[in-house]
DNA sequence: ACTACGGTTGAATCCTGAA
DNA sequence: GTTCAGGATTCAACCGTAG
């Protein structure tokens, strides 16, 4: 049901089986360009010399291990749309390039700049899967929740929305890019099967610890 | 204050003398093919809208004609928004991908991708222009308002919107695809000096007669 | 002739917001 | 409420041409 593996995605992935993925949903690293600082941040600990090789390789391994008629979700900035929509179309069909809207801004330059008060979720399809529900927009609403286990930490009530969308009941998601574990939060709660993977061995526990406690949470609430 | 110049704006841009325009802000063909087939079809072909060989050249044109500390508005759709983000990034320094959220949505597939709600407008620089006003954020709600002389025609309370976040009275605004002339209506409105430019001799009709008609309400509005 | 393929045409779809 | 129009689309069906 629920699968942790600490370790590099890209040779985690390796090991999944071939068409075996309902639903990859992903935050992945933003910091995916030639100019950017990203080494000095602690948070990205994908060693690879060539960027965009980790990406494109990357994606080339999300629809290997993917069912037809099934989707890849994965997060974005505008900085980087460039690179993430050429890699994602490669190997995808992209439908959507989703709006998520947050409730507050960003910082940036104060004057010189609109406040950024999005970011990009690129909705990329293997064959043709079906949107459940009604249909909704692509500018999605959701606030952003408070806990700090990770700086870039996504609401679970978004990450529920989308599994929603997408998948059924004991329908497998992935998430190579676990960080502190908000996907198998949701993936517990929603009832899907969910593998996550991490290369942080702090990350690895906090999320090792949430997931636990979301299952404990709904144990309670059965009984 | 008006001019209007009917012609291909690559070659009429030649003849703009550089570093003399306060702001430009378009509505270019976005390279989809598209034609609308919605119902009867009311409207022509977008001229020349399946291929975007235009945009390097015409984003260079741009940056000459710009004064420094300038800014350049382009809209686009998600399909090519690489393609955009590559050429104006070329030329100038991208502050923001705007998101302009319309009140109704698109077609498209409507079993397997979200309804399209929103469209892109690329916010540019040359130096270091300054934004008026209060901090907004790069999410922008606007009607999308009734009258149809154009397909892909643009509420006027945006260009206004931008052309006032952008610009002082008696700038000069240039349009190098007007279309049926909102942004020259928006400058008739906001006290703007306004060039623009149109290959099409329908559209150019039109677009003269709903800036003179703008012209002569504002007259009437003072006596 | 028979398919294969590319380009074009127009019917169809459903949710939102305006009337 | 309730109706109704409208949408920078997609898809299937249909050519016309090439191999």
């Amino acid at each position: 049901m629920i699968d942790l593996q600490k370790g590099d995605c890209l040779e985690l992935m390796k090991k999944i089986p071939s068409n075996s993925i309902d639903l990859i949903l992903t935050d992945s690293p933003y910091g995916i360009n030639f100019q950017s600082n990203y080494r000095k941040n602690k948070h990205l600990k994908i060693q690879n010399d060539s960027n965009l090789d980790w990406l494109d390789h990357f994606v080339f391994e999300c629809n290997k291990v993917l069912k037809n008629d099934s989707a890849l979700m994965m997060f974005s900035s505008w900085h980087h749309v460039d690179y993430f929509k050429a890699s994602i179309e490669k190997y995808f069909k992209i439908k959507n390039i989703l709006i998520w809207e947050k409730n507050n801004t960003g910082m940036g330059d104060l004057k010189g700049q609109f406040a950024p008060k999005y970011e990009f979720i690129f909705f990329a399809v293997k064959g043709k899967p079906l949107l459940k529900g009604k249909r909704d927009s692509d500018i999605l609403n959701f606030k952003k929740t408070g806990n700090k286990l990770h700086p870039t930490q996504k609401p679970v009530d978004l990450l529920k929305y989308l599994i929603n969308k997408l998948t059924d009941e004991s329908n497998t998601v992935l998430d190579p890019f676990m960080g502190s574990g908000s996907t198998g939060v949701a993936c517990v709660n929603t009832n899907r099967d969910f593998i996550g993977m991490e290369l942080d061995d702090e990350y690895f526990k906090i999320a090792q610890k949430r997931i636990r406690e979301a299952k404990d949470e709904k144990v309670t609430k059965l009984v």
